[in-house]
DNA sequence: CCCGGTCGAGTTGTCTGACAAGCTACTGGT
DNA sequence: ACCAGTAGCTTGTCAGACAACTCGACCGGG
């Protein structure tokens, strides 16, 4: 069996480490057990032993396997679909999606503001400089699972933009004008309290709160989010490994 | 410039990588900047371009670089140094002395009991089989940060253990019996309380609780771990990438 | 002068074949 | 029954080659 057909897309190396992904999590092999050597996954997908090497090494970055020198490469863990994965980066609709359910947004408020001091430096603009702030609720089978506060630099946008016409997914928004977030440098904290957020919540919830700066390929920060994550209603899973 | 002269523990690929991370860390390379390219690598650490690209697979997996086809490898952040990396799996003491401050360990009880059903799930035992379970307050700089609540099967250890010879790193206490945790299956939660810890703690504090099965490199389950982290007192860096 | 396409140098992705090094299980001896 | 040695499998590393991609320089036409 062969790997799509190539498109020009993804390498070819991600597509076959997709792939292999989905059989583990399919549960093809149990946790524990051996897959096949390199030597027969070459055979299998028609590809040489180096693009399967660089598909392993993805699979034991994201810790579904451990590979050890003279014995194989072992599945650890197939059970975490689904669950959001703090070490990727994808939209939180993407996620919501993967996990089964319909993704919404509710968008409480968009202005235009000056940068106060704290985002100029997080942001690398000045203090001051326009800034275009969002109030978000997310949402899953419209139930809110989470509150955002995002910040975006205006220079991002050209000069004839008009921040009412802001909707849905912000990281489609921004790669739209070119702006394409690759890594985020984040904190994790948690908190509680009444005064946050709006609407339907808990009495006295607790917050998973997820500090983060995107940035560019260039280390250019492009967004400063803040999601506070409404404790119980969304999984947060994770597969830490040596 | 060689890498260490070939001690026969780590490989070669990883010990280039560990190198290249240091450089990185210590701001050798602007985020936005791009690193020498495969070829230049080679010729430095005197090794083949098979052990860069590993190496190099490394950086990326860790978000520290992105490298591109046809345009290079670059450097994306190199700002995390210190804090705890919620994707690696390491001894909460190896991550508070990384972080600068001296790491302490305080016993409140070890009790051997019979598994919850709970607990008998996850670790894979029968519902009375005997635990080893422990109530343990770590320190930074004699500075409660977390409390953690540890599960360990009875059965992983000789008839003749002795529980109360317990003291240190758990990691440690396993890794002496043969049982050496590979990864952890992990879930991430927000909680808040006066009746979680004990000792000195602030008035209404919140909690980052990280709940872990540990398991061998078998998917063999060896540990139960529940580690309630004190918001404000323990530093969660993480650098999300694609 | 400006704009667009072409070209080439430099880079990573993939291929091939080979050998070194590590682990497991079996074998044959004691 | 026990132990040492070994054969066979596995991954780690090496070498050299070509394909695919990106970006900037160059050049011709408007």
């Amino acid at each position: 069996m062969t790997v799509e057909p190539t498109g020009s897309g993804p390498t070819l190396s991600a597509r076959v480490a997709a792939d292999l992904r989905t059989r583990i999590e399919a549960g093809e092999w149990a946790p524990g057990e051996k897959m096949p050597g390199e030597h027969d996954l070459c055979a299998h997908y028609e590809v040489s032993r180096a693009t399967i090497r660089t598909a392993l090494q993805d699979l034991e970055s994201r810790g579904l396997t451990v590979t050890r020198h003279g014995l194989g490469t072992l599945v650890t863990a197939n059970a975490v679909t689904g669950q959001a994965d703090l070490r990727r980066l994808e939209s939180m609709t993407e996620t919501i999606r993967r996990h089964g359910r319909t993704p919404g947004m509710q968008y409480r408020s968009i202005v235009l503001r000056p940068a106060s001091e704290g985002e100029a430096g997080k942001l690398a603009v000045e203090e001051g400089d326009e800034v275009i702030a969002t109030e978000r609720a997310l949402t899953a089978d419209d139930e809110i699972v989470a509150f955002s506060y995002d910040v975006i630099p205006r220079a991002l946008f050209p000069a004839d933009f008009d921040p009412s016409e802001v909707a849905g997914s912000l990281f489609a928004l921004m790669e739209r004008h070119g702006a394409r977030a690759i890594v985020a440098i984040s904190e994790l904290h948690a908190t509680h309290g009444r005064d946050i957020g709006w609407g339907d919540r808990p009495n006295d919830p607790s917050y998973l709160l997820l500090i983060q700066v995107h940035t560019d390929v260039r280390g250019v920060p492009i967004a400063l989010a803040s999601t506070y994550f409404i404790e119980g209603r969304f999984p947060f899973g994770l597969v830490r490994h040596r």
